[in-house]
DNA sequence: TAGATTGTTAATCGATTAACAATC
DNA sequence: TAGATTGTTAATCGATTAACAATC
């Protein structure tokens, strides 16, 4: 089950869940096993990164088998944590918080809300599907009672670095940010940023860039898929 | 204002915007210029890869005194061609798709949001923030005729391809997917996949990894900003 | 055994960083 | 002029890919 020879690329880390959302949406009753190859072709990556990848994470392939489906999927979860259930706070009821506070699919990552928090009193003492919105005044408080591992902030930009503090401050270790900003931290707490702009500012370059070299129409194309 | 010399790295690129946000964010009547090593300081980036970054994009760098706030905010939304109106539709209201049609800092990048499609019944014919909710039955037509630039995946993995295959044969040359699938497409087409999950693996690992590693209590700290 | 597939070691590629030259 | 800051050229670093060895 993997060497912890050093430690895994940052940008491999990010392929593993690729990788095991691939798997777990492999058509129901296919083959037990699947090579490197198969999984690389599927997802438009090279062979050799697939193998590497996956040599990280499990140590059940077989020449001339491949991997076991199930095993992979499990050795990947372990991996990546994905069984230990981390109890999470969301800060920012707006829109966005709202659409992550009731997506149903985080708990696959092990993300479990267990509260929400906001400034706004007309949200505060209500809840979404049972979990409670709170004041975020008592966010460091709560945060250290009930053992809060990430925080989640979908608050506006000038609120994030004070709501990433009072997090820190209760004691949470990892934060997915949502704002548009740079926040500092503790070197002991990950603060990841969902990006969104950078996203926005891929497709928009290449929007720009291909009309100025392509203006004609693109060729006709009913179905672009194989 | 930056020579065309082979491109911009990918890497670079998505880091412009948050030079621009950094810019834009900066308190008013402050000086009205800036050097590459005050960004970098502000943002945690190296400094010289914020001027190899903004000589990309800018020749208004003056050596002793630095850029000019207004000039580098302007040549950095020329460069990323956040001028010009890109036409934008979304596919899949649910909640996160309601969420990022009625969020309305899109417009900053060039995004426009002209309408929305979905395959409920009970939502066809309503609208959202004046934008109407089609169905998607009319998506490849609807294109084609409003000259939709990009088109937003907000919908089950499952129905992803089918949409992107929709929104390919309406025209449509930029697809940011929010899906947690992979996405085939023709190579003039860019699709952008906004993956949380991987996000969330850096997130789960890095708690896994930490709790091993250190289960002690971290050293208290009341405050953490700068 | 032969062949497919894994895993690893070496080579390439790209991005970051460090050292330096240019200039206001 | 002197010093701060820009921009560029060379060196380092890390990740990907290619070639190969191992094994079921």
């Amino acid at each position: 089950m993997a060497s912890g020879s050093g430690g895994i690329s940052r940008l491999a880390l990010q392929r593993l869940p690729t990788y095991l959302s691939y798997l777990k949406n492999l058509p129901e009753g296919g083959p037990p096993h699947i090579s490197a190859a198969a999984i690389a072709a599927g997802l438009g990556l090279g062979e050799v990164q697939v193998r590497k990848d996956l040599a990280m994470v499990s140590d059940a392939g077989k020449p001339k088998v491949g991997y076991p489906v199930d095993g992979l999927v499990k050795d990947l979860e372990h991996f990546l944590g994905y069984g230990t259930c981390n109890r999470t706070v969301l800060v920012g009821v707006g829109n966005l918080g709202l659409a992550l506070l009731s997506y149903s699919g985080f708990a696959e990552y092990g993300l479990h809300f267990v509260a929400a928090f906001d400034v706004n009193p007309a949200l505060i003492g209500s809840s979404v599907d049972q979990k409670p919105i709170l004041s975020v005044d008592k966010l460091p408080v709560f945060c250290r009672e009930n053992g809060i591992q990430i925080g989640v902030l979908t608050v506006p930009a000038v609120a994030a670095q004070a709501c990433c503090n009072a997090l820190v401050a209760g004691g949470v270790r990892a934060v997915w940010n949502f704002a548009p900003v740079h926040l500092q931290a503790p070197p002991h707490v990950l603060v990841q940023r969902e990006n969104m702009a950078s996203s926005l500012a891929l497709l928009s370059y290449h929007l720009k860039t291909q009309e100025a070299q392509a203006p004609q129409e693109e060729q006709q194309s009913g179905t672009a898929d194989q």
